[in-house]
DNA sequence: GTAAGTGCTCTAGCAACTAGAGGTTCAAGG
DNA sequence: CCTTGAACCTCTAGTTGCTAGAGCACTTAC
């Protein structure tokens, strides 16, 4: 049995972020000590390092959240933990394919620049006029800011 | 003189999203109507284009900030807006890195599973024990998920 | 004149955490 | 045994970049 901060430790996982798991439902409440604090068990831990392995491969809580239920299940087909990864993939593809564009932009744009004034620099001007751009990376989906 | 409506629909940024970058002082507050409604003039609209822009290179709201205070001093060097976009660029050149390890990840388990049952998923398999990896995909910063 | 459409403000919500306040409990050293 | 400091507790609020909804006021076209 370990404490919160042992599991933290034991899985990479901050010790808030295991707090809000448990309060979305991810994680089961776990037991207490006499003094109130988590005590977690193996099959927990191995339910963590599941979710934080998840979510390293850019899986999101709710997909994750399905995954996890699946996985109690294990006589069911593996169909439907297929189409979660396959749909996981897709969205991988088209975020490497939206930064991709958006890479060549940004170096176009700086390799442009002659390293005046601000008057006459490439990044303000392409920035400020959508007509300077090579491609129109504009009408993809997801949002991309870091 | 633009409404707020034919502001949206001539830069294709969202009516509420308008209020918001006005609420945190993005863009500046408007003439507005005998009626109280907003009014916009061109150079606010090219403002706003700028913004739209620099979002669509998925520049965060803080450096679009910088940039915009930056196009108000045309006498400037531009060396700053330079490493603005620089650092854009390295983020994005990081998030690719990132996304393409997972991708690969991803293919390593669709292309394993055998499609049984899921006692023998490779892919709920493969998430709940990281030693079943390729490489290491953890230890990178940011968040990728969609 | 009236109805549809557009605008207004305000609050609350999304993902997925993170940070802080203010207090309790545990473990190790003396 | 007692103390000290690290680790724990709960709770609230903040982050980023919006989006949705309630409940109104105004504008425009017929």
């Amino acid at each position: 049995m370990l404490s919160i901060g042992k599991l933290s430790k034991a899985t990479g996982v901050k010790v808030p972020t295991i707090r809000y798991y448990e309060q979305i439902g991810l994680l089961p409440e776990p037991g207490r000590t006499s003094g109130n604090q988590r005590l977690y068990d193996r099959p927990t831990q191995e339910r963590l390092a599941f979710i934080r392995h998840a979510r390293d491969l850019g899986f999101p809580l709710e997909s994750i959240r399905e995954l996890l239920s699946l996985s109690d299940s294990p006589d069911q087909s593996c169909a439907a933990a297929d189409e979660i990864a396959g749909r996981q993939l897709a969205a991988v593809n088209a975020r490497i394919a939206r930064l991709s564009a958006l890479r060549d932009e940004l170096e176009r744009m700086l390799h442009q620049c002659a390293s005046g004034t601000i008057a006459g620099c490439r990044v303000i001007e392409v920035l400020g006029n959508h007509e300077l751009c090579a491609h129109d990376h504009r009408e993809v989906d997801a949002d991309d800011a870091p």
